[in-house]
DNA sequence: TGTACATCAGTGAACGCGCGTTCACTGATGTAC
DNA sequence: TGTACATCAGTGAACGCGCGTTCACTGATGTAC
């Protein structure tokens, strides 16, 4: 039966949603469309109606993840507090796709690849945000430094069966990055610094 | 036809040998049981003489991997310059299991997640070493963010498909990291700072 | 506003394919005497 | 040391299964008049 447009877009976005989460908790090879279509509540027939192949879906469901970002405004300490959090581990899902699927982007499309590039120098430019206006060169590049450690920490304390190792990698790597940030603490609390900040997704 | 016993050993070394530059540089999943066999120059049946399973396999090629480490006295500075290395990163199949492999593990079998996290626990062992004596507690502690920070950008300039912010994104962790480490750089030349460090793999 | 029909999102059976795994068979090795 | 035979690593066909994708069909929607 056909249906109302306005279903058709909220039957695209649920698939969109189904497999960002799906993707980000068991990895893109050990979900299948019909999984996909499963958790938007479809049959996978209607799959191909709208995405042209699974990696077509890839593609655009990366895109979802990076696109919807929180709008709360953003703190580079509260984006770390959150980021380095068991609650961010232990939710995968809902989480950074870097930390998800870092070791199989390298194997997707060239249009996921893209999609993950893009997302990439966004985070950059967002981790550089905070640093203080005087620092041009050498302290600015602590950003990239800085995320690596967060997506790298995060990696493996997903991959670890130990949770007191698993933890440790997690409050230690904090410790190393807010030390590294040290310069910027004194910033005004009013000015968001203390806010919730926009969630992991990049 | 039944073949020596030297010659069995021989075999199964180079299963393993094919396994673990296999699943680095394509990610378990994409491997095939029939891929890996063909790789160690035999055919598919003969596999299960020498493992249970592929996820036996998985298990064993990863511990194979963190078992071959280099005899070359280790160095900090020299394993970090060689690890954020372009060398290293386009020849996954041959470097760090945790970069090649690390948003995978956590989908692996519990016998190559516990190889894999006494590996984590070796390598961290490992960076604490070169950590001056007087540093028992804060100082000692940038060995987990420093490796983090390493497995994280390498696995992030694998991702991108931009060949220049792969490359920023190594030098920039490069220069992060070293600048964490700075307080051990009058180490005596003599002692091997300088020399050839341990292989990547763990 | 009302009617007639073309459109097309969704359904579920079916496709070819490659996967992990099994198995009957082969024949040189290793062992018992 | 020599002979007879049991062992077992390797071969390649075959298995059931789930995958991505296709397709004929359905029937409410959206459009043309």
């Amino acid at each position: 039966m056909k249906i109302t447009r306005e279903q058709v877009a909220e039957n695209r976005r649920r698939i969109l949603d189904s497999a960002s989460r799906l993707f980000r908790s068991r990895g893109v090879d050990a979900v299948s469309v019909a999984d996909v279509m499963q958790g938007a509540g479809l049959t996978h027939g209607a799959f191909y109606r709208h995405f042209a192949s699974k990696d077509d879906l890839v593609a655009e469901a990366l895109a979802h993840i990076l696109t919807s970002d929180g709008d709360a405004p953003f703190s580079l300490r509260g984006y770390l507090e959150q980021y380095l959090s068991a609650e961010h581990r232990d939710n995968p899902a809902e989480g950074c796709p870097f930390a998800a699927l870092a070791s199989e982007i390298r194997h997707q499309s060239p249009q996921a690849r893209a999609v993950m590039t893009a997302g990439a120098r966004q985070i950059i430019e967002m981790m550089s945000i905070d640093m203080p206006a005087s620092a041009d060169t050498a302290e600015r590049q602590t950003a990239i430094g800085n995320w690596a450690a967060m997506v790298g920490a995060m990696m493996i304390a997903r991959a670890v069966d130990d949770g007191a190792l698993s933890d440790r990698i997690l409050d230690e790597t904090r410790r190393f990055v807010e030390s590294s940030i040290k310069p910027v603490a004194s910033a005004d609390p009013e000015t968001g610094v203390l806010e919730a900040p926009s969630p992991p997704n990049g």
